[in-house]
RNA sequence: GGAGAGAUGGCUGAGCGGUUGAAGGCACUGGUUUCGAAAACCAGCGUUGGGGAAACCCAACCGGGAGUUCGAAUCUCCCUCUCUCCGCCA
Protein backbone atom coordinates (compact mmCIF):
# COMPACT_ATOMS: atom_id res chain seq x y z
CA UNK A 1 0.00 0.00 0.00
CA UNK A 2 1.05 3.49 -0.52
CA UNK A 3 0.74 6.51 1.47
CA UNK A 4 -2.41 8.84 1.00
CA UNK A 5 -0.05 11.69 1.54
CA UNK A 6 2.07 10.67 -1.85
CA UNK A 7 -0.55 9.64 -4.21
CA UNK A 8 -1.96 12.86 -3.23
CA UNK A 9 0.88 14.64 -3.80
CA UNK A 10 2.26 12.83 -6.42
CA UNK A 11 -0.70 11.77 -8.77
CA UNK A 12 0.95 11.92 -12.52
CA UNK A 13 3.54 9.40 -11.31
CA UNK A 14 0.88 7.01 -9.36
CA UNK A 15 -1.29 7.44 -12.84
CA UNK A 16 1.51 6.52 -14.71
CA UNK A 17 2.34 3.34 -12.60
CA UNK A 18 -1.59 2.33 -12.83
CA UNK A 19 -0.75 2.84 -16.90
CA UNK A 20 2.09 0.90 -16.93
CA UNK A 21 1.17 -2.20 -14.42
CA UNK A 22 -2.32 -2.35 -16.26
CA UNK A 23 -3.71 -1.97 -13.33
CA UNK A 24 -8.00 -0.80 -13.31
CA UNK A 25 -8.23 1.94 -10.91
CA UNK A 26 -9.62 5.36 -11.53
CA UNK A 27 -7.52 7.59 -9.50
CA UNK A 28 -9.41 10.68 -9.77
CA UNK A 29 -12.50 8.57 -8.39
CA UNK A 30 -9.51 7.77 -5.46
CA UNK A 31 -8.51 11.54 -4.96
CA UNK A 32 -12.55 12.45 -4.58
CA UNK A 33 -13.31 9.86 -2.47
CA UNK A 34 -10.63 10.87 -0.46
CA UNK A 35 -11.72 14.63 -0.01
CA UNK A 36 -14.83 13.55 0.86
CA UNK A 37 -13.84 10.95 4.09
CA UNK A 38 -12.02 13.76 5.14
CA UNK A 39 -14.48 16.59 5.24
CA UNK A 40 -16.46 13.98 6.96
CA UNK A 41 -13.61 13.08 8.84
CA UNK A 42 -13.33 16.75 10.44
CA UNK A 43 -17.28 16.91 10.68
CA UNK A 44 -17.31 14.20 12.66
CA UNK A 45 -14.00 14.85 14.53
CA UNK A 46 -15.46 18.20 15.40
CA UNK A 47 -19.04 16.92 16.85
CA UNK A 48 -17.32 14.88 18.81
CA UNK A 49 -15.24 17.73 20.64
CA UNK A 50 -18.06 19.12 20.47
CA UNK A 51 -19.76 16.27 23.20
CA UNK A 52 -16.83 15.52 25.37
CA UNK A 53 -16.97 19.53 26.26
CA UNK A 54 -20.55 19.71 27.34
CA UNK A 55 -20.37 16.11 28.86
CA UNK A 56 -17.67 17.04 30.73
CA UNK A 57 -20.07 19.44 32.62
CA UNK A 58 -22.18 17.12 34.20
CA UNK A 59 -19.36 15.88 36.55
CA UNK A 60 -20.03 19.18 38.67
CA UNK A 61 -23.74 20.16 37.33
CA UNK A 62 -26.63 19.57 40.02
CA UNK A 63 -29.68 17.52 38.90
CA UNK A 64 -31.39 20.56 37.45
CA UNK A 65 -28.32 21.62 35.17
CA UNK A 66 -27.82 18.18 34.20
CA UNK A 67 -31.37 17.83 32.25
CA UNK A 68 -30.52 21.05 30.32
CA UNK A 69 -27.06 19.92 29.20
CA UNK A 70 -28.84 16.07 28.40
CA UNK A 71 -31.23 17.90 26.44
CA UNK A 72 -28.49 19.64 24.61
CA UNK A 73 -27.07 16.44 24.36
CA UNK A 74 -29.11 14.09 22.71
CA UNK A 75 -29.75 16.17 19.36
CA UNK A 76 -26.30 16.42 19.27
CA UNK A 77 -25.84 12.57 19.31
CA UNK A 78 -28.35 11.76 17.10
CA UNK A 79 -26.20 13.81 14.13
CA UNK A 80 -22.88 12.66 15.55
CA UNK A 81 -23.93 8.70 14.77
CA UNK A 82 -25.61 9.73 11.70
CA UNK A 83 -22.04 10.82 10.23
CA UNK A 84 -20.40 8.12 11.96
CA UNK A 85 -22.07 5.89 9.98
CA UNK A 86 -21.53 7.62 6.76
CA UNK A 87 -17.60 8.23 7.69
CA UNK A 88 -17.57 4.36 8.06
CA UNK A 89 -18.92 3.50 4.66
CA UNK A 90 -16.59 6.18 3.31
CA UNK A 91 -13.72 4.59 4.90
CA UNK A 92 -14.30 1.07 3.97
CA UNK A 93 -14.44 2.25 0.13
CA UNK A 94 -11.85 4.22 0.80
CA UNK A 95 -9.99 0.86 1.99
CA UNK A 96 -10.92 -1.16 -1.13
CA UNK A 97 -9.50 1.31 -3.65
CA UNK A 98 -6.49 2.03 -1.68
CA UNK A 99 -5.32 -1.84 -1.70
CA UNK A 100 -5.35 -1.91 -5.40
CA UNK A 101 -2.66 1.52 -6.37
CA UNK A 102 0.45 -0.41 -7.64
CA UNK A 103 3.66 0.56 -6.24
CA UNK A 104 5.47 2.52 -8.96
CA UNK A 105 7.97 0.72 -10.89
CA UNK A 106 11.80 1.77 -10.65
CA UNK A 107 12.83 4.77 -13.65
CA UNK A 108 15.17 1.36 -15.10
CA UNK A 109 12.49 -0.83 -15.62
CA UNK A 110 12.06 -1.59 -19.08
CA UNK A 111 8.22 -0.28 -20.21
CA UNK A 112 6.17 -3.55 -21.42
CA UNK A 113 2.87 -5.79 -21.03
CA UNK A 114 3.91 -9.20 -20.69
CA UNK A 115 7.16 -11.46 -19.67
CA UNK A 116 7.78 -10.93 -23.95
CA UNK A 117 8.83 -7.81 -22.95
CA UNK A 118 11.52 -8.81 -20.24
CA UNK A 119 15.26 -8.22 -21.31
CA UNK A 120 17.88 -9.98 -20.79
CA UNK A 121 21.02 -8.26 -18.67
CA UNK A 122 23.44 -10.79 -18.80
CA UNK A 123 24.14 -14.61 -19.36
CA UNK A 124 26.22 -17.01 -17.64
CA UNK A 125 27.13 -20.19 -19.62
CA UNK A 126 27.13 -21.95 -22.91
CA UNK A 127 23.99 -23.11 -23.36
CA UNK A 128 23.96 -26.61 -23.49
CA UNK A 129 24.33 -28.58 -26.48
CA UNK A 130 24.23 -32.49 -27.06
CA UNK A 131 25.49 -34.57 -29.56
CA UNK A 132 22.83 -37.70 -28.95
CA UNK A 133 19.44 -37.25 -29.05
CA UNK A 134 18.47 -35.72 -25.37
CA UNK A 135 15.62 -36.54 -23.06
CA UNK A 136 13.82 -33.99 -21.30
CA UNK A 137 13.46 -34.32 -17.57
CA UNK A 138 10.01 -36.34 -17.38
CA UNK A 139 11.78 -38.99 -19.61
CA UNK A 140 14.67 -38.43 -17.36
CA UNK A 141 12.80 -39.05 -14.29
CA UNK A 142 10.96 -41.97 -15.67
CA UNK A 143 14.28 -43.62 -17.39
CA UNK A 144 15.91 -43.79 -13.69
CA UNK A 145 12.40 -44.32 -11.62
CA UNK A 146 13.50 -40.24 -10.07
CA UNK A 147 10.00 -39.66 -10.08
CA UNK A 148 6.40 -41.14 -10.57
CA UNK A 149 3.59 -39.31 -12.29
CA UNK A 150 1.29 -41.70 -12.50
CA UNK A 151 1.04 -42.58 -9.16
CA UNK A 152 0.78 -39.07 -8.40
CA UNK A 153 -1.51 -38.15 -10.17
CA UNK A 154 -4.03 -41.40 -9.09
CA UNK A 155 -2.91 -39.76 -5.37
CA UNK A 156 -2.23 -36.86 -5.20
CA UNK A 157 -4.43 -35.66 -8.62
CA UNK A 158 -3.37 -33.44 -11.99
CA UNK A 159 -0.03 -32.17 -11.65
CA UNK A 160 0.72 -34.12 -8.18
CA UNK A 161 4.22 -36.41 -8.21
CA UNK A 162 6.29 -38.36 -5.71
CA UNK A 163 10.29 -37.66 -6.29
CA UNK A 164 11.96 -41.11 -5.51
CA UNK A 165 15.57 -42.58 -5.19
CA UNK A 166 18.24 -40.35 -6.09
CA UNK A 167 15.32 -37.76 -7.57
CA UNK A 168 14.05 -37.39 -4.07
CA UNK A 169 17.85 -37.06 -2.93
CA UNK A 170 18.65 -34.57 -5.62
CA UNK A 171 16.09 -32.06 -3.30
CA UNK A 172 17.55 -32.87 -0.18
CA UNK A 173 20.83 -32.26 -1.54
CA UNK A 174 19.69 -28.88 -2.80
CA UNK A 175 18.14 -27.81 0.13
CA UNK A 176 21.26 -28.91 1.86
CA UNK A 177 23.87 -26.89 -0.22
CA UNK A 178 21.70 -24.04 -0.43
CA UNK A 179 21.20 -23.52 3.33
CA UNK A 180 24.78 -23.80 4.17
CA UNK A 181 25.60 -21.09 1.87
CA UNK A 182 23.28 -18.77 2.93
CA UNK A 183 24.14 -19.80 6.59
CA UNK A 184 28.02 -18.64 5.54
CA UNK A 185 26.74 -15.70 4.50
CA UNK A 186 24.91 -14.37 7.68
CA UNK A 187 21.06 -15.22 6.93
CA UNK A 188 18.92 -16.78 9.90
CA UNK A 189 17.59 -20.27 8.41
CA UNK A 190 14.08 -20.25 9.60
CA UNK A 191 11.01 -22.83 8.73
CA UNK A 192 7.89 -21.26 8.26
CA UNK A 193 4.49 -21.78 8.39
CA UNK A 194 2.64 -22.76 4.69
CA UNK A 195 -0.62 -22.62 6.61
CA UNK A 196 -1.91 -19.09 6.70
CA UNK A 197 -4.66 -16.09 7.92
CA UNK A 198 -5.61 -13.78 4.99
CA UNK A 199 -4.62 -10.65 6.69
CA UNK A 200 -0.77 -12.53 5.51
CA UNK A 201 -2.25 -12.60 2.47
CA UNK A 202 -3.91 -8.93 2.25
CA UNK A 203 0.01 -7.97 3.92
CA UNK A 204 1.84 -9.45 1.28
CA UNK A 205 0.33 -8.27 -1.79
CA UNK A 206 -1.72 -11.60 -2.90
CA UNK A 207 -4.98 -11.05 -1.45
CA UNK A 208 -7.26 -9.52 -2.82
CA UNK A 209 -5.73 -9.46 -6.36
CA UNK A 210 -4.84 -13.34 -6.56
CA UNK A 211 -7.55 -15.33 -4.99
CA UNK A 212 -7.96 -17.69 -7.30
CA UNK A 213 -4.77 -18.91 -7.06
CA UNK A 214 -4.80 -19.52 -3.80
CA UNK A 215 -6.10 -22.60 -1.49
CA UNK A 216 -8.35 -22.01 0.72
CA UNK A 217 -8.82 -24.45 3.82
CA UNK A 218 -13.05 -25.11 5.19
CA UNK A 219 -11.47 -23.10 8.68
CA UNK A 220 -10.87 -20.12 6.46
CA UNK A 221 -7.34 -20.31 6.44
CA UNK A 222 -4.93 -19.88 2.76
CA UNK A 223 -2.18 -22.21 1.75
CA UNK A 224 0.33 -19.69 1.07
CA UNK A 225 2.22 -19.89 -2.51
CA UNK A 226 5.25 -19.00 -0.74
CA UNK A 227 7.63 -18.63 2.19
CA UNK A 228 7.63 -14.82 1.40
CA UNK A 229 3.87 -14.91 3.20
CA UNK A 230 4.66 -16.18 6.79
CA UNK A 231 8.27 -14.77 6.99
CA UNK A 232 6.89 -11.13 6.21
CA UNK A 233 4.29 -11.27 8.96
CA UNK A 234 6.41 -12.57 11.24
CA UNK A 235 7.26 -8.76 12.37
CA UNK A 236 4.18 -7.33 11.41
CA UNK A 237 2.93 -4.64 14.17
CA UNK A 238 6.38 -4.63 15.51
CA UNK A 239 8.58 -2.30 15.89
CA UNK A 240 12.59 -2.88 15.32
CA UNK A 241 15.66 -1.91 16.80
CA UNK A 242 17.80 -0.02 13.67
CA UNK A 243 20.96 -1.24 14.72
CA UNK A 244 18.90 -4.80 13.73
CA UNK A 245 18.72 -4.01 9.99
CA UNK A 246 19.02 -5.61 7.68
CA UNK A 247 17.93 -8.78 8.74
CA UNK A 248 18.44 -11.79 6.40
CA UNK A 249 16.33 -14.59 6.25
CA UNK A 250 16.73 -18.36 4.52
CA UNK A 251 13.31 -19.23 4.82
CA UNK A 252 12.24 -23.04 3.40
CA UNK A 253 8.36 -23.81 3.17
CA UNK A 254 6.07 -26.29 1.00
CA UNK A 255 4.50 -23.91 -1.56
CA UNK A 256 0.73 -24.30 -2.91
CA UNK A 257 -0.06 -22.67 -6.07
CA UNK A 258 -3.49 -23.38 -8.16
CA UNK A 259 -2.25 -22.59 -11.19
CA UNK A 260 -5.58 -21.47 -11.85
CA UNK A 261 -4.62 -19.30 -15.25
CA UNK A 262 -2.11 -22.02 -16.54
CA UNK A 263 -4.46 -24.55 -17.70
CA UNK A 264 -2.43 -26.34 -20.80
CA UNK A 265 0.96 -24.96 -19.73
CA UNK A 266 3.87 -27.37 -18.71
CA UNK A 267 1.21 -29.96 -17.86
CA UNK A 268 3.99 -32.82 -17.54
CA UNK A 269 6.86 -32.80 -15.01
CA UNK A 270 7.82 -30.89 -12.36
CA UNK A 271 7.88 -27.40 -14.23
CA UNK A 272 4.38 -26.54 -13.13
CA UNK A 273 3.00 -28.17 -9.65
CA UNK A 274 0.56 -27.18 -7.20
CA UNK A 275 2.78 -28.45 -4.55
CA UNK A 276 6.14 -27.98 -4.27
CA UNK A 277 9.16 -26.57 -1.74
CA UNK A 278 11.59 -23.45 -1.49
CA UNK A 279 13.96 -21.86 0.12
CA UNK A 280 13.55 -18.10 -0.15
CA UNK A 281 15.42 -15.34 0.80
CA UNK A 282 13.57 -12.71 2.31
CA UNK A 283 15.14 -8.89 3.99
CA UNK A 284 14.05 -6.37 6.05
CA UNK A 285 16.05 -3.65 5.55
CA UNK A 286 16.08 0.34 6.89
CA UNK A 287 14.09 2.60 4.62
CA UNK A 288 16.69 4.01 2.42
CA UNK A 289 16.13 3.53 -1.51
CA UNK A 290 20.05 3.28 -2.23
CA UNK A 291 19.93 0.46 0.28
CA UNK A 292 17.44 -1.69 -0.94
CA UNK A 293 18.89 -1.27 -4.66
CA UNK A 294 22.43 -2.63 -3.30
CA UNK A 295 20.49 -5.19 -1.30
CA UNK A 296 18.60 -6.52 -4.79
CA UNK A 297 21.99 -7.14 -6.63
CA UNK A 298 23.00 -8.78 -3.45
CA UNK A 299 20.30 -11.30 -3.31
CA UNK A 300 20.49 -11.83 -7.02
CA UNK A 301 24.21 -12.25 -6.92
CA UNK A 302 23.43 -14.91 -4.20
CA UNK A 303 21.60 -17.06 -6.35
CA UNK A 304 24.10 -16.48 -9.56
CA UNK A 305 26.96 -17.58 -7.56
CA UNK A 306 24.63 -21.17 -6.89
CA UNK A 307 23.88 -21.71 -10.51
CA UNK A 308 27.20 -20.65 -11.58
CA UNK A 309 28.30 -23.69 -8.32
CA UNK A 310 26.26 -26.04 -10.01
CA UNK A 311 27.28 -24.81 -13.44
CA UNK A 312 23.76 -24.21 -14.23
CA UNK A 313 23.12 -21.89 -17.74
CA UNK A 314 21.51 -19.20 -16.95
CA UNK A 315 20.22 -15.65 -17.58
CA UNK A 316 19.05 -12.67 -15.69
CA UNK A 317 16.36 -10.51 -17.05
CA UNK A 318 14.75 -7.63 -16.11
CA UNK A 319 11.05 -7.42 -16.02
CA UNK A 320 8.87 -5.05 -17.54
CA UNK A 321 6.47 -3.28 -15.97
CA UNK A 322 3.18 -5.56 -16.91
CA UNK A 323 4.85 -8.54 -15.90
CA UNK A 324 5.77 -6.47 -12.32
CA UNK A 325 3.54 -7.85 -9.28
CA UNK A 326 1.22 -4.87 -7.45
CA UNK A 327 4.00 -4.25 -4.74
CA UNK A 328 7.08 -4.89 -6.74
CA UNK A 329 9.55 -1.81 -7.36
CA UNK A 330 11.69 -3.94 -9.60
CA UNK A 331 12.17 -7.50 -10.69
CA UNK A 332 15.03 -9.77 -11.81
CA UNK A 333 14.05 -13.33 -12.91
CA UNK A 334 17.03 -15.70 -12.73
CA UNK A 335 16.45 -18.05 -15.64
CA UNK A 336 17.94 -21.65 -16.14
CA UNK A 337 17.96 -23.04 -19.77
CA UNK A 338 16.40 -26.09 -20.25
CA UNK A 339 17.64 -27.73 -22.79
CA UNK A 340 14.71 -29.64 -23.72
CA UNK A 341 13.19 -26.76 -24.74
CA UNK A 342 15.80 -24.68 -26.02
CA UNK A 343 14.71 -22.00 -23.69
CA UNK A 344 15.24 -20.29 -20.77
CA UNK A 345 12.80 -20.89 -17.58
CA UNK A 346 12.09 -18.81 -14.81
CA UNK A 347 13.91 -20.48 -11.86
CA UNK A 348 14.56 -17.51 -9.41
CA UNK A 349 12.31 -14.27 -8.75
CA UNK A 350 14.49 -11.29 -7.22
CA UNK A 351 12.36 -8.22 -6.16
CA UNK A 352 12.22 -5.16 -4.08
CA UNK A 353 9.43 -3.54 -2.88
CA UNK A 354 10.17 -0.46 -0.14
CA UNK A 355 7.69 -0.02 2.25
CA UNK A 356 4.66 -1.55 -0.16
CA UNK A 357 4.45 -4.51 2.03
CA UNK A 358 5.44 -3.42 5.57
CA UNK A 359 3.20 -0.10 5.35
CA UNK A 360 0.35 -2.81 4.61
CA UNK A 361 1.73 -5.27 7.43
CA UNK A 362 2.55 -2.24 10.20
CA UNK A 363 6.43 -3.54 10.05
CA UNK A 364 8.28 0.14 11.53
CA UNK A 365 11.44 0.86 12.93
CA UNK A 366 12.99 4.02 14.89
CA UNK A 367 15.02 5.77 13.16
CA UNK A 368 18.39 7.81 14.39
CA UNK A 369 15.94 10.91 14.66
CA UNK A 370 14.03 9.07 16.78
CA UNK A 371 10.53 9.04 14.14
CA UNK A 372 9.01 5.71 13.05
CA UNK A 373 9.59 4.41 9.40
CA UNK A 374 8.29 1.56 7.80
CA UNK A 375 11.42 -0.81 7.06
CA UNK A 376 12.07 -1.87 2.99
CA UNK A 377 11.40 -5.73 1.99
CA UNK A 378 12.92 -7.63 -0.16
CA UNK A 379 12.92 -11.34 -1.38
CA UNK A 380 14.06 -13.39 -3.78
CA UNK A 381 14.10 -17.13 -4.43
CA UNK A 382 17.02 -18.78 -3.15
CA UNK A 383 16.14 -22.61 -4.46
CA UNK A 384 12.80 -23.63 -5.70
CA UNK A 385 12.71 -27.95 -5.95
CA UNK A 386 11.07 -28.96 -8.26
CA UNK A 387 12.27 -26.32 -11.33
CA UNK A 388 16.10 -25.81 -9.94
CA UNK A 389 16.20 -29.86 -9.88
CA UNK A 390 14.10 -30.67 -13.68
CA UNK A 391 17.08 -28.17 -14.47
CA UNK A 392 19.53 -30.07 -13.62
CA UNK A 393 18.93 -33.58 -14.71
CA UNK A 394 18.38 -31.95 -18.02
CA UNK A 395 21.86 -30.03 -18.20
CA UNK A 396 23.94 -33.49 -16.73
CA UNK A 397 22.77 -35.96 -19.17
CA UNK A 398 25.28 -37.95 -20.75
CA UNK A 399 25.04 -39.89 -24.20
CA UNK A 400 24.64 -43.03 -22.12
CA UNK A 401 21.61 -41.97 -20.49
CA UNK A 402 23.20 -41.84 -17.12
CA UNK A 403 23.12 -38.71 -15.20
CA UNK A 404 26.42 -36.93 -13.81
CA UNK A 405 25.31 -35.23 -10.19
CA UNK A 406 26.79 -32.10 -9.80
CA UNK A 407 30.30 -31.73 -8.16
CA UNK A 408 28.99 -28.92 -5.15
CA UNK A 409 26.08 -31.68 -4.80
CA UNK A 410 28.21 -35.07 -4.61
CA UNK A 411 29.18 -34.87 -0.76
CA UNK A 412 24.84 -35.37 -0.27
CA UNK A 413 25.20 -38.80 -3.06
CA UNK A 414 27.11 -41.77 -2.65
CA UNK A 415 27.69 -41.79 -6.47
CA UNK A 416 28.89 -39.52 -8.61
CA UNK A 417 26.19 -40.72 -11.33
CA UNK A 418 22.50 -41.46 -11.73
CA UNK A 419 21.90 -44.78 -13.80
C1' G B 1 -12.79 -31.95 22.99
C1' G B 2 -13.98 -30.26 28.52
C1' A B 3 -13.00 -26.53 32.79
C1' G B 4 -10.86 -22.04 34.33
C1' A B 5 -7.66 -17.42 34.06
C1' G B 6 -5.98 -13.54 31.20
C1' A B 7 -4.69 -9.71 26.92
C1' U B 8 -3.04 -2.06 29.19
C1' G B 9 2.64 2.22 26.17
C1' G B 10 9.55 -0.14 23.61
C1' C B 11 9.31 -3.71 28.09
C1' U B 12 7.13 -4.49 33.08
C1' G B 13 2.89 -3.26 35.80
C1' A B 14 -1.39 -0.36 38.40
C1' G B 15 -6.18 1.32 37.23
C1' C B 16 -12.19 -1.74 36.97
C1' G B 17 -17.92 4.44 34.82
C1' G B 18 -16.15 10.97 34.82
C1' U B 19 -9.57 16.39 33.41
C1' U B 20 -6.59 8.76 32.98
C1' G B 21 -3.20 9.23 27.17
C1' A B 22 -3.34 6.26 31.22
C1' A B 23 0.37 5.77 38.46
C1' G B 24 5.09 3.25 39.65
C1' G B 25 9.41 0.72 37.68
C1' C B 26 12.83 -0.49 33.56
C1' A B 27 14.73 1.22 28.99
C1' C B 28 15.72 5.68 26.20
C1' U B 29 17.15 11.24 25.61
C1' G B 30 19.17 15.85 27.79
C1' G B 31 21.46 18.00 32.17
C1' U B 32 24.16 18.05 37.13
C1' U B 33 28.27 15.26 39.13
C1' U B 34 33.15 12.80 37.18
C1' C B 35 39.72 13.00 34.42
C1' G B 36 36.17 9.48 32.03
C1' A B 37 32.48 5.90 33.14
C1' A B 38 29.09 3.67 36.61
C1' A B 39 25.91 5.12 40.46
C1' A B 40 22.96 9.06 42.27
C1' C B 41 19.99 13.35 41.41
C1' C B 42 16.97 16.78 38.08
C1' A B 43 14.16 17.15 33.58
C1' G B 44 12.03 15.07 29.19
C1' C B 45 9.91 10.92 26.71
C1' G B 46 3.55 7.01 23.05
C1' U B 47 1.34 6.27 18.17
C1' U B 48 -1.93 7.61 14.16
C1' G B 49 -5.04 11.14 11.56
C1' G B 50 -6.57 16.36 10.76
C1' G B 51 -5.66 21.83 11.08
C1' G B 52 -1.58 25.58 11.47
C1' A B 53 4.20 29.25 8.94
C1' A B 54 5.08 28.02 13.90
C1' A B 55 4.02 27.84 19.00
C1' C B 56 0.22 24.89 19.37
C1' C B 57 -4.85 23.05 18.85
C1' C B 58 -8.53 19.03 17.76
C1' A B 59 -9.78 13.75 17.28
C1' A B 60 -8.75 8.50 17.73
C1' C B 61 -6.12 4.51 20.06
C1' C B 62 -5.63 0.20 26.78
C1' G B 63 -6.06 -7.68 21.78
C1' G B 64 -10.18 -7.03 17.45
C1' G B 65 -15.46 -5.96 16.51
C1' A B 66 -20.45 -4.59 18.14
C1' G B 67 -23.43 -2.56 22.19
C1' U B 68 -25.10 0.08 27.00
C1' U B 69 -24.24 5.35 28.74
C1' C B 70 -24.44 12.37 28.55
C1' G B 71 -19.56 9.93 29.34
C1' A B 72 -16.12 3.31 28.70
C1' A B 73 -9.28 1.03 29.63
C1' U B 74 -13.25 0.22 33.33
C1' C B 75 -20.10 -2.60 32.20
C1' U B 76 -22.53 -6.31 28.31
C1' C B 77 -22.12 -9.53 23.91
C1' C B 78 -19.25 -11.81 19.89
C1' C B 79 -14.42 -13.00 17.88
C1' U B 80 -9.04 -13.84 18.10
C1' C B 81 -4.93 -15.11 20.81
C1' U B 82 -2.13 -16.59 25.37
C1' C B 83 -1.67 -19.36 29.95
C1' U B 84 -3.20 -23.44 33.65
C1' C B 85 -5.67 -28.19 34.50
C1' C B 86 -8.13 -32.69 32.31
C1' G B 87 -8.76 -35.69 27.79
C1' C B 88 -6.73 -37.12 22.96
C1' C B 89 -2.38 -37.36 19.90
C1' A B 90 2.51 -37.26 15.57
Amino acid sequence: MLDIKFIRDNQDIVKDAIRKKFVKLDLDGLISLDDKRREVLSLVENLRAEQKTVSDGMVSADASAREELLAKLRPLKENLQKKEEELKKLTSDWRDMMVQVPNVPDMTVPEGVSDEDNQEIRAWGEKTQFDFEAKDHVALCEAHDLADFERGAKVSGFRGYFMKNEGAQLFFALWQYTLNYFIKEGYTPIIVPSLVKKETLYGTGYLPQGEEDLYQTQDGEFLAGTAEVAMMSYYAGEILEKKDLPKKFIAFSPCFRREAGAHGKDIKGIIRVHEFFKLEQIILSEANHEMSVALHEEITKHVENIMQALKLPYHVVVNCTGDLGLGQVKKYDIEAWMPSQQKYRETHSSSYFHDFQTRRLNIRYRDDDGSLKYVHSLNNTACATSRLPASILENYQEADGRIRIPEVLRQYFSTDYIG
